[in-house]
DNA sequence: CGTCTATTTGAATGTACTCAAAAGCGGTGG
DNA sequence: CCACCGCTTTTGAGTACATTCAAATAGACG
């Protein structure tokens, strides 16, 4: 069970096994099944996930009502809303399962905890802040810069296994487009490739 | 010189005399004149910089060979390539002056010896990550749910001091849309004004 | 003053959107 | 196991918003 999260960890700082227990003991495993809300708008982010199994998205809702997908989280993926944890404000996110799932979530009591005891834990999440600046970061540029069809192919490319369980609406709320959008651009992609 | 930077720490930390003394003494002071280049694609972003004085912008350019400006920066605001500040892998950004610029720099020696001696400098740059997170996360949910226009009114009511130092173009840039278009959309809005 | 750049305006085009309807797919209950 | 229901995906037609290309006007700077 905690496998997943130890060799994720141990990519980028290594443990002791004395270590590795306490960081465990800190984890608080938790369920939600399929459409079931993970957390929602409005609340404090108390905590971060680290999917174990299953699917879920982040997506937030506009002042027109249409939601927009921020993140998908899969097996070996933290999620939650980074900037409400960070802050303790108010979140505009919400997080819904896409399949039954199964996390590991931490708090910041549980987290300061980490960082007094072991301060290497302090590198493993500046990390992952600083994978998620990245993320959003490249998500800006090809949103200013490539046309649907292109940030569809980086999709794909960038996240295959994510492609393939993720619904095409869900996608397409993700890359900014309408799903009927969404859906001529890939009849569009296979004229081409039969054509060549 | 050192007053506006050291203001601005003390926005988020509490610094001694002596403190303060070693922050500064680690600050290389630099000037670029209008148009020209600080920093160029291709290269290490070595160093963040503090603008004390003038205003730059940061771009990138896309493979259609577009530019497209991610930030600027004004008297107060840090700038450089966080991303590649922080990995030391070549940087997709270059940062130019709009207008003739003085900047406080440090660079990574310097930023490690900080934390080593002062540690709640970690504190203040986790900060500073952290905005710039928001911004950009901001600027995704934007470009998702908002049109030109509405984005446009939100840039002035965020920065109005950029707003009216920065050529219209290169706010376009920064907005994702082309020069003629905000000005069209500039245009609607006094029309609005006029009938209301 | 003249040159270079930025901004505005116009006309035609294109990309993605909305609205509407049909087809496809999956899960549920009889 | 099949029939039905709800949701997703596809397709079509018309529309809207922003783009491109081109040209005129305005502004900045030496």
């Amino acid at each position: 069970m905690y496998d997943l999260i130890l060799k994720n960890v141990h990519r980028f700082i290594e443990l002791t096994p004395e270590e590795k227990k306490l960081f465990i003991s800190l984890l608080k495993p938790k369920k939600v099944y399929k459409r079931q809300l993970l957390f929602q708008e409005g609340n404090i982010a108390h905590y971060q996930y680290f999917v174990t199994k299953g699917c879920l998205r982040t997506y937030f809702i506009d002042n027109k009502g249409q939601e927009h997908n921020v993140q998908f989280a899969i097996e070996d993926w933290w999620t939650g809303d980074m900037h409400g944890f960070l802050t303790q404000k108010e979140s505009r996110f919400n997080i819904i399962a896409i399949e039954d799932s199964e996390m590991l979530s931490i708090d910041r009591p549980s987290m300061e905890e980490l960082y007094q005891k072991v301060p290497k834990f302090n590198s493993y999440f500046r990390q992952l802040l600083q994978n998620a600046f990245i993320s959003f970061q490249d998500r800006i540029l090809s949103g200013m810069s490539e046309t649907a069809e292109e940030r569809y192919v980086n999709f794909r490319k960038k996240y295959p296994s994510m492609d393939k369980r993720i619904p095409q609406n869900q996608i397409a709320s993700f890359l900014g487009i309408t799903p009927e959008s969404l859906s001529r651009v890939r009849k569009n992609m296979t004229n081409k490739n039969r054509k060549s």
